[in-house]
DNA sequence: GTGAAAGCGCTAACAT
DNA sequence: ATGTTAGCGCTTTCAC
């Protein structure tokens, strides 16, 4: 940068010469310690307020290694995660949290190739006392990175690596994919359907899709592999597998399909069809994205997460983690609407 | 934070008796000054590797007065802002141009009450050497905050205030919003449509849509005021304000809408009400927005603006800010498809 | 081309 | 309750 960007701003000497005391009572004013008579705080307080002066961070951090800031790094290979409401609202419960200990997040993003080395410069260069981190690209670079620079750092879903692990040196935070996935196969074992389906996310690259997949199984283990059909977490990709499925198994009478954004394509497919839900196919979705689940016709019956809880347990894991718990896993319900 | 979030790293000190140097030696290395022999360069850079030396940014700013870093704020009353592909694409820009200055964009955000004073801390205590920010609370705080700290600071979009002086005080880089809409009215002129429409945004709050209002009466001073209505740039609005307009004046052959999202919900209302477009009603959009213009039936004949080539310009107007230019508008071109 | 020394603005013992 | 002192880790004259 060419222009010198900070004016000459007063310095705590300043305050500390105009106030007729020294640098250590501003300091202390400044930091609100106790020890300070009422009237000097005063006489302290007016002057930094002439002065408009404003403590600066660097020297500041310099000292108490501190910066009151914590990054949150997204991997995005393109603008998909930015657009998705699924990251706004873990964004905003991670902000909160974060609020509460008075901590500022900033928000990095990771796309283009040299991105990388300056990212890394900026998170270990001081500028953040922790990161919570998103990667879209499992086993991916991010990963490798943060292991080299020693900051705190938390991942939001489970890391896909392909060193096992390597696995157990992040921690993360991740809703129960598996589990909530055996709720809603159960429901609908439990409405009765006899031939269940799954429209599955990308298992083989995706930790979440592969959970889900296997919460399945967990309940339906002999279903044959023709019920299931592996899509990628996109609406067109819901409706062309869900089409799929309609070709090879025209008696299905039920699907769990692992997205809302993939259900609202499976719906679309059996309209196409011809088919009632939920009379003659039972639909069931997961994430509960209102925008998506209740929009949808019928209304979607899925599986809930509570992103914004996420969010916040990943600050908060970045403060106080158990020594034995490095990771969390938040529990889903099932929410009926009409679909199933 | 209860915890020592950095560990003990290497300093520059250990890297210079490590390699048998100087300290200033080191820091020359590290810069990339030309007057270290060609050896002692290759030596240091490989200390530097085996030790896993990062420099402390605290410590460089305290003296450089710099950071490398520059925050984009987005004042987003929910998640609109985030969700939007303009936003997303603005954003890229941005990113992209300051890496060209080797610098990070650290992103913002501001929602709730109290994250004004800790923006503000975080602005003026130095962590960011300057500030690209977007509001979408016209006449609002984020305006009143930056005047106080002084960091230099462009604004994504005309900031439409209430005191007219303090316009003139901020930097902005937007759209040619007026010249955008006359192209786009001449061009139905030219079709020789009679009857042109216009679907306005909120043209009393957003200076976007007051503009894009004015370049339609450029175009038809003496249109009549039933032609125009109003409609707050969402897809349901455009389809509302559509049939309005319809019901008004069923002898409309022509329709500006002053967004693409906006001519989306309005294509679906004159489809609804068994209008061809273009035969019957030409339509022509704003923003040109690939997922909605390419996506419609018929595609939308919309004014184009380079947004990322904004984005580009809010940062490159913080580096060298022209003296007599402090703001910069950027001109727009239409896309001609099969809506009018 | 390289080193020595000063100092950026602040906090944190340690005195008093 | 307040002042003195010593750094934090780096860049930057200024010598050599």
């Amino acid at each position: 940068m060419t222009r010198r960007f900070h004016g000459q701003r007063p310095t705590i000497e300043d305050v500390a010469r105009q106030s007729g005391v020294s640098r250590s009572t501003v300091s202390r004013v400044i930091n609100g310690e106790p020890k300070v008579r009422a009237e000097v705080v005063e006489q302290v307080r007016q002057v930094i307020a002439e002065l408009g002066y404003v403590p600066n961070q660097a020297a500041r951090q310099l000292v108490t290694h501190r910066t009151n800031a914590v990054a949150v790094v997204a991997d995005q290979p393109d603008g998909r995660l930015f657009l998705d409401p699924y990251f706004d609202r873990l964004l905003r419960g991670i902000r909160r949290e974060l609020a509460l200990h008075g901590a500022q997040a900033v928000l990095l993003f990771l796309d283009e190739p040299d991105d990388h080395a300056r990212v890394a410069d900026y998170l270990g260069g001081g500028h953040v006392d922790a990161a919570v981190l998103f990667s879209l690209h499992p086993g991916g670079r991010l990963h490798e990175m943060i292991g080299r620079l020693d900051i705190p750092a938390v991942f939001g879903g489970r890391p896909l690596l392909l060193d096992g692990d390597t696995v157990r040196a992040h921690a993360y935070v991740d809703g129960d994919n598996r589990g909530g996935a055996r709720q809603a196969v159960r429901h609908l074992v439990s409405l009765g359907r006899r031939h269940i389906a799954t429209v599955t996310g990308p298992h083989d690259q995706e930790h979440s899709a592969a959970e889900r997949l296997a919460g399945y199984r967990d309940v339906l283990p002999d279903a044959p592999p023709e019920l299931a059909e592996r899509a990628d977490y996109t609406r067109q990709g819901g409706t062309d597998a869900m089409a799929a499925l309609l070709d090879r198994r025209p008696d299905l009478d039920a699907v769990f399909v692992a997205s809302d954004l993939m259900a609202q394509g499976a719906l679309e497919a059996l309209r196409a069809r011809g088919r009632r839900v939920p009379e003659d196919v039972a639909v069931v979705g997961f994430d509960d994205l209102a925008e998506i689940a209740e929009a949808t016709d019928p209304p979607l019956t899925t599986v809930h997460q509570d992103v914004g809880e996420m969010g916040r347990l990943m600050a908060r894991l970045l403060f106080d983690r158990p020594a034995d718990l490095p990771s969390v896993v938040v529990p889903t319900r099932l929410v009926l609407r009409a679909s199933a």
